[in-house]
DNA sequence: GCTCTATATGAAAACGATTTCATATCGTGT
DNA sequence: ACACGATATGAAATCGTTTTCATATAGAGC
């Protein structure tokens, strides 16, 4: 492997040198960067970015903490992330916590270790209590999930609205007897079933707390549920779930067992999956814009790391949107 | 940030008797060790990893090459890549080429800059021969994907029997007009086709060259694409579809138009999604094992970059199945 | 008591880049 | 003709590790 000593050497010039042409110092006069250039060029040469980091604290790279990439909103956030992170010569590192307060503390010493210029996190899973201290080795920030006692930037949808407009949906639509299904208590599901609440307490309805379903991820859970809906006497009329997925497997039980949807029951998703478009009948569903968040949420990074921001304690909220459908 | 100097002064030591706890090597004393332990974690010292890397030309890191994340059979396989590596202390660097090829080849520089210590394409844009230069910087392998010419360990399954158990299930099912899907002629659409074609000629079809289409990859695709077979003034009776989106663009669009499936157009999708089991009809489809071929990729991987196996140029071939729905 | 090997430790030399410091030359305004 | 800033270049220090080399001590075998 040819190192900048041979490059200097090849073109008869010091290293100091070719190391200016290669980081487009001033002071190089033209003939001798050209000379340079076709040195490294003649040789193959490419930097070792090892050494490169060592010297100058800059990785280039970004670790992007997601519970599963195999959950379509999350890859479709990752490649968001991505293509920002491409256009600034930026690389992400994927981590994939999967749901482990160990894995995800692992993962921070990429930040310790300076693998990584910032991590975003677009699951957590450690409180800002345990997670704060590394944020002396590097910017932390949040996207779409978050701790509300974190001092960093927050960029995340408005779920709280999200949770308020489905149900009110439910609710114009005539139901009273409305079950809600989320995952584990996550900001995003705390916001979420505070809009929730919010939306049926405001129409006069008391919440019935068996119709209160947790730890519900999966198109399975989702079939699950509604067998449990089914076997009670008096059975809500309407499920709010937490994804597309759930509530595709919900309506997909639901007409094995000859119950028609949205007449014996009436089903809203979240995050506007491609299924939710392709079922019968259609999921009504929020629409997330994950696009635009994992866009976002690299901006800010990028600007943090590129020190035109500061990582202060704010909220980037972003808008989420009620798209009607068959399901309801 | 404390360095190993810090840490050797604050135990009274050099930092070689550090930096040899650090490794777990021979030849330092029991008192020493905890001794430098109790430093370390009194400074809460952890190791500059470009330093280490600098000297020891290990990165720990493993770049997959994609072409879109965003489709679940590259998440799941991404995924299971994660979990084998992380099972080894490796991490992943997101490679997505947005079907590029110069953007490809932005990523080899990730090898020859020593950021990574291999590299597995899950997607190929670039010859063989294009990329053979970059197998000096380190070990390069196939998986899914591969150039026939490339002379280096290819994990992939086994598109030609897939094309041909997909096909032969029409035939059997009484079809003779069957048209074909497929994307751009990647490796895997090569073989597949030549399943697909096999099994046609064997039962003594002569292959109608309107009803093979190509570039087809989305679910809008699938829906243009059934918009096309019904303005075919005699239009095949049965589609082989490169993806279960694809698939389901089609029926999507077939049960628009009144088409009933699979009586009056049969669809057979490919890799087992899980809208193949949601969707009415249930899709029937080929299973790829995605898990296990992204398991056994990094496997061989890991064993190359741990000299325990040897790169040269052998394909392991992995089965698929054919699983059969409502939707032929 | 003497040699020889195994164990233990530190000083200093790598690894491959960047940056500082020193120095040299070239214009340009007086 | 002289001074001074702008341009150009190289030697050497630096980043934080690991590893080599040299050296020291302890124990084993005679």
């Amino acid at each position: 492997m040819y190192t900048i000593k041979d490059v200097a050497l090849e073109a008869g010039l010091s290293q100091a040198t070719v190391s200016r042409v290669i980081n487009n110092h001033p002071y190089v006069s033209e003939d001798k960067k050209i000379a340079v250039q076709k040195a490294m060029t003649r040789l193959g040469y490419v930097p070792n970015s090892s050494a490169q980091r060592l010297r100058n604290l800059k990785t280039k790279k970004i670790a992007v903490l997601v519970s599963r990439i195999v959950n379509p909103f999350f890859s479709q956030l990752v490649d968001a992330m991505e293509k920002r992170a491409a256009a600034f010569g930026f690389q992400l590192i994927l981590c994939n916590t999967r749901i482990d307060k160990q894995k995800e503390l692992e993962f921070f010493k990429l930040l310790v270790s300076k693998q990584v210029d910032g991590i975003i996190m677009a699951s957590v899973e450690n409180s800002w209590e345990t997670i704060e201290p590394y944020t002396q080795y590097g910017p932390i920030i949040y996207c779409n999930e978050y701790d509300p006692e974190a001092t960093v930037t927050r960029i995340r949808l408005d779920q709280m609205e999200g949770g308020y407009i489905g149900t009110k949906h439910l609710l114009e639509k005539g139901h009273l007897k409305i079950a809600y299904c989320q995952g584990n208590d996550s900001s995003v599901s705390v916001n979420r079933r505070k809009g929730f609440l919010k939306a049926v307490t405001e129409a006069g309805i008391e919440p019935v707390s068996e119709w209160m379903f947790r730890d519900v991820y999966t198109i399975e859970d989702g079939r699950n549920i509604f067998r449990r809906i089914h076997n009670i006497p008096t059975p809500p009329t309407a499920v709010f779930s937490g994804s597309d997925e759930v509530a595709a497997g919900i309506i997909n039980e639901a007409k094995k067992h000859g119950w028609r949807v949205p007449d014996d029951l009436a089903v809203v998703g979240f995050d506007n999956q491609p299924i939710a478009e392709l079922l019968d009948p259609q999921i009504t569903t929020i629409n997330q814009f994950t696009t635009e968040i994992g866009y976002q949420s690299m901006e800010v990074m990028l600007q943090i790391i590129n020190e035109t921001r500061l990582n202060d304690a704010q909220d980037i909220l972003l808008p989420l949107r009620l798209i009607e459908r068959q399901s309801t």
